[in-house]
DNA sequence: TAATGTGAAACACTTCACAGCG
DNA sequence: CGCTGTGAAGTGTTTCACATTA
């Protein structure tokens, strides 16, 4: 999370990541892909749990692509690098999925999880920012199907103007507006830092209360947002504590 | 962090993230920049806490480089989005940096953080995969000065030979040659799933003990390795459980 | 009989709150 | 007298371990 980090929702959201504005931040954690701890603001799930479900799904997608039928929490913990008891206990705050000694259908169980996720339809997402960054993020295919850049937006008067498929890249003064009228409720921050703030908050206007944060900047928003922050260089500067001279 | 997610060094590590392989993992947390639980294995110093470690550094250089020359545990908590009692014990695993009624002093303190980071040196990395996200990777300056791209692979016989900068892209059959001539302990992995255990197998048996991992790929690796994960898709993906149809 | 779902225990992390220092 | 550094308390998360069920 990188790191990782994030603010949220009022009812549900750790305040972990981002940190909410002004208050101290009721909860946390997050590559800066967000950051900070992570709680629940009021009797939710664990926000660090939802962070797991999208491991959950891929893996079960994948099994069930290959053909597998179902996975017992102990096989399905091998695959993922987690014990089976944490995914017993995930799964636990959703319902009972699994059959005794059988195990999760592998089928079901994505279906279900990503229907929690509520990635059964597809989201619209305002991209800010058309560099370098920008252009690889909209190039990208690993977003899809659940999300579609349906809005571009750059600062720069050369690159807002410019086409990308089948959409104009737009000047940021124009985010509130499209954003309200595209009721896109998904933001990606991919400005450069001086910027990354004042996008946000024109996001957040426009009714925008899902930000994915490319700049190492700590946006300030409000309590029903959820932030994460995607913060490579941070992750590799917290894994040179671990190294040493010694050819361990 | 993305993901976050890691594996860890013997003596320290979490076993968070990544999950170490086999063993059921000793330890955990991480954007995908990594994305999973996170302890310390032996008497360490808990890894969320070196996760910050890096938000610290950047804050408190960018108030040095506004002039500011002191900064009270408080005003340092509201600028990060964490609460003051939480830097002060993160500070307090390393020593004791601050003067009573004066606060911390943003250059020593910076310079302090950067050093246990090990950020007071340059560290060569490995590049694995040079398609669209290895170039983006490979022109963006944001890991510099810490890090410095010395070595490039990708599986592409067409991409193979390609030049950039001084170097040139080698073959994957090449990464554990020169990963070890060249002393390298840090790798990015940014090449297509299906190739990137392989990779992350190469790079360790050459020396690597630090992968930034930007597949969805769980990683197996040697509990003497780390392992952040960058996931997008996931923080994304995560994102969307607390949307809502109302306009809160 | 294999494996879930879950109280209860263990562990990890955060926050309180204040003694003590500059 | 403001602010650090830190025991102690409070929360949150993970793991154990087993009764229960298909």
């Amino acid at each position: 999370m990188a790191t990782v980090g994030e603010s949220n929702p009022s009812h549900r959201q750790p305040a972990a990541e981002t940190g909410t504005s002004a208050a101290p931040l009721a909860d946390r954690n997050g590559n800066r892909v967000s950051s900070r701890p992570s709680n629940l603001v009021t009797g939710g799930i664990p926000d660090i749990v939802i962070r797991r479900l999208p491991v959950y799904v891929r893996t079960l997608s994948l099994l069930a692509d290959r053909g597998v039928e179902s996975v017992s929490s102990d096989e399905l913990a091998r695959h993922i690098g987690v014990t089976a008891a944490q995914i017993r206990r995930d799964l636990s705050y959703f319902g009972k999925f699994g059959k005794q000694g059988k195990g999760y259908s592998t089928e079901l169980l994505a279906g279900t999880i990503s229907r929690i996720l509520q990635l059964d339809r597809q989201w619209d997402v305002a991209l800010a920012g058309f560099g370098n960054l920008g252009r690889a993020i909209a190039h990208y295919r690993g977003f899809l199907p659940a999300f579609r850049v349906a809005a571009i937006f750059d600062s720069s008067s050369e690159r807002s103007g410019e086409r990308f498929n089948e959409l104009t890249v737009q000047p940021v003064e124009r985010i509130t507006e499209i954003v309200a009228a595209e009721k896109i409720r998904i933001g990606i921050i991919a400005v450069r830092t001086g910027a990354a703030q004042d996008v946000a908050d024109r996001m957040i206007a426009g009714g925008a209360r899902a930000l994915l944060n490319y700049t190492t900047v700590v946006l300030r928003v409000p309590a029903n947002v959820t932030v994460r922050e995607i913060d490579p260089v941070g992750a590799m500067q917290s894994m040179t504590y671990y190294l040493d001279e010694r050819d361990d």
